[in-house]
DNA sequence: GCGACAG
DNA sequence: ATCTTGTCGC
């Protein structure tokens, strides 16, 4: 799969809904990974932005990293934000030497206006399992699950559950949790809390987000 | 119509 | 996203 770089809104609308189809999300996806990424990108005043890669293995420490900084190339719309974002991601990720066997994306895949947020766009272009963590809600409602770590509600949207908010610590805010690519909602949300033994934030996403501010 | 709106 | 000190709590 590769890059269209669209010209307007009307244009990046229709991407995402012409690659809509191409997300796989029937499929359970591997139980047992090897290999993790994390990725965000980080905004600069002079309007360039760095996309940062960081792979973790199975024991959470630190096997590869990547960084790409660019010129942004699109602006920042609500629902098109990874138009403004893959860009460097993809750099970054080429830049690897080591094939992830999951992609944790900072921001929704499937809980989306379109239901084709970053992390489905990601996942089909790379053709890797891909799922979508986020810090703020954004579509949908849900309501506020239990204080305890591993807790969880749905988030519907259109009478259909697009995601999850998922408690990765006691007593504190929960993160949202979606599909992105060849990953079911159980097995991501495992992933999200088995990545995430400490902090709020999954391991992976956190260290990207640092990184994407050097 | 108006405001809100992943990062 | 980013601009930013101290402060409450485990």
């Amino acid at each position: 799969m590769t890059w269209d770089e669209p010209a307007t809104v009307a244009e990046a609308e229709a991407i995402q809904s012409r690659l809509r189809p191409l997300a796989d999300l029937s499929s359970e996806g591997p139980a047992e990974i090897g290999l993790t990424a994390g990725l965000d990108v980080g905004y600069a005043e002079d309007g360039t932005v760095t996309g940062a890669v960081v792979v973790l293995d199975a024991s959470l420490n630190v096997v590869d990293r990547a960084v790409a900084r660019e010129r942004a190339r699109f602006p920042y719309v609500p629902g098109l934000f990874a138009f403004r974002e893959i860009p460097p991601l993809l750099t970054a990720l080429s830049r690897l030497s080591v094939t992830p066997g999951l992609l944790v994306c900072d921001g929704y895949g499937v809980a989306h206006p379109r239901r084709f947020g970053l992390a489905c766009h990601l996942g089909v272009l790379t053709g890797l399992p891909a799922i979508g963590v986020a810090k703020t809600a954004f579509v949908g409602t849900h309501e506020t699950p239990a204080d305890e770590r591993g807790s969880w509600t749905p988030i519907v949207l259109d009478g259909e559950t697009v995601g999850r908010a998922l408690r990765t610590r006691t007593g504190v805010k929960p993160v949202y949790v979606s599909q992105g690519h060849r990953m079911s909602l159980d097995n991501a949300c495992a992933q999200v809390l088995r990545l995430a033994p400490e902090f709020r934030l999954p391991e992976p996403i956190r260290l990207a987000d640092r990184l994407s501010r050097t």
